[in-house]
DNA sequence: ATTAAATATCGTAATATAACTATATATCAA
DNA sequence: TTGATATATAGTTATATTACGATATTTAAT
């Protein structure tokens, strides 16, 4: 009922939906430390794995999900698969946490 | 091993652990739509509950997380309690959600 | 070809979250 | 006080997520 251009537009159930969706791959500490680490610098399964103090399966499952939501992407170079961000607002994302739970802001 | 200046600190898992919850928080589309809806105007259970097609009972969970976490805060007037955000920086996160599956974007 | 290393997938048990019914509390009005 | 409305909490069941051991796949080295 308001002019258009003031009108604010609410997402509708299911865009909440897939957006919840994202949240939910976001809502695990090792899968953030994850993408802390990537957005420095594409890593392989293992350093992943190693940073985070975690089986590298299970680093793989964690990565799959992130990839699956299109968050990261992955190649593989020689036997190892190297991951990277493929989401820019990733960035803008961890800046957010980094507001709220940073040290050195 | 960086120069202070140019190193870029990790948040340790701790912190991650935290920031997690949080995004947990934000992974139900109820949870979101009621967000939305705050980050217009403070508004009581009962009409978030509608505007999200729930029964007040279960409105009033959600928003009980979102509370517990800081997001929100709530104040009662006469029979109604009236919700309303308490972080600003949810505003920044709405806006993400809505770069990527808003339809005005 | 065989072996080893890195990664991925599968099956399953433990745990967490969500939805629902019933009940409790708080406020107001008659 | 009694009844009605709004909100909150408890208990329970259904479902989703997580962690983990075992196994499979891919690549490279011998």
């Amino acid at each position: 009922m308001n002019h258009p251009t003031t009108d604010i537009e609410l997402l509708d159930i299911e865009m909440l939906e897939k957006a919840a969706g994202c949240f939910r791959s976001l809502s695990h500490p090792h899968r953030l430390m994850m993408i802390q680490i990537l957005l420095q610098a594409p890593s392989t399964v293992g350093e992943l794995a190693a940073a985070c103090e975690i089986p590298s399966n299970m680093a793989s499952e964690h990565l799959r999900l992130l990839k699956d939501r299109g968050f990261l992407r992955s190649e593989r170079q020689g036997r190892n698969v190297y991951y990277h961000v493929a989401e820019p607002g990733l960035a803008h994302i961890m800046q957010c946490v980094k507001m709220r739970y940073g040290n050195s802001q």
